[in-house]
DNA sequence: CATCTGACGACCG
DNA sequence: GCGGTCGCCAGAT
C-alpha cells in the first residue's frame, strides 16, 4: 500500500508545529479515519526527511511505543514544541493541513463508501 | 476464510 | 483525568 499521500502530508508540516492522525484523516478523507493513518506512520519509511515526530495523537497525546515516543518528545522539544507533561498545548502548535498545505485538486469527491449500519445500537 | 492485532478516536463509567 | 470498550480499516497468521 502506497500511503504517499499521507508522507506528503506529513512532509509538509512546518517546523515547530503538530498536526494529529485525525486531522490528517480527515484532510486525506480516508475511510478507515485515524487507524490507517496511524498504520501509515507505523510503515513510514526512513531517510525521506518524514517528519513522523510531528505527528501526534488527538489532544497532543502521544501514542507510541517508548522507544518512539521518548524520541519524538525530544525532537519536538528541540523544534521549539514543548511538552506539557506527556501532551501538547494544540491551541498554540496545532497545525492544520489545509490551511498549511494548498491542495492542488480543487474539488474531490467523496470516496466515501455506502457502509450503513442497519439499525441502532443499543449503546445509547 | 476466520481471527487477532495495531504509532487512533470518541464515548462511557 | 484515567482506564476500559467499541468502531473503524488494513495486514498478518
Amino acid at each position: 500500500m502506497s500511503w504517499d499521500p499521507v508522507y506528503r502530508l506529513v512532509k509538509q508540516i512546518p517546523r515547530g508545529r503538530v498536526t494529529t492522525y485525525g486531522e490528517l484523516a480527515k484532510s486525506l478523507r480516508l475511510r478507515g479515519g485515524a487507524r490507517v493513518v496511524g498504520y501509515a506512520m507505523a510503515a513510514t519509511p526512513r531517510g525521506r526527511g518524514i517528519p513522523w515526530h510531528r505527528v501526534i495523537g488527538a489532544g497532543g497525546k502521544v501514542t507510541m511505543p517508548e522507544p518512539h515516543a521518548s524520541l519524538q518528545r525530544r525532537l519536538l522539544s528541540t523544534e521549539g514544541v514543548p511538552f506539557e507533561g506527556a501532551r501538547i498545548d494544540m491551541k498554540l502548535y496545532a497545525w492544520s493541513p489545509k490551511s498549511g498545505a494548498k491542495s492542488h485538486a480543487k474539488s474531490r469527491k467523496p470516496k466515501r463508501k455506502p457502509t450503513r449500519r442497519v439499525a441502532p445500537k443499543s449503546r445509547v
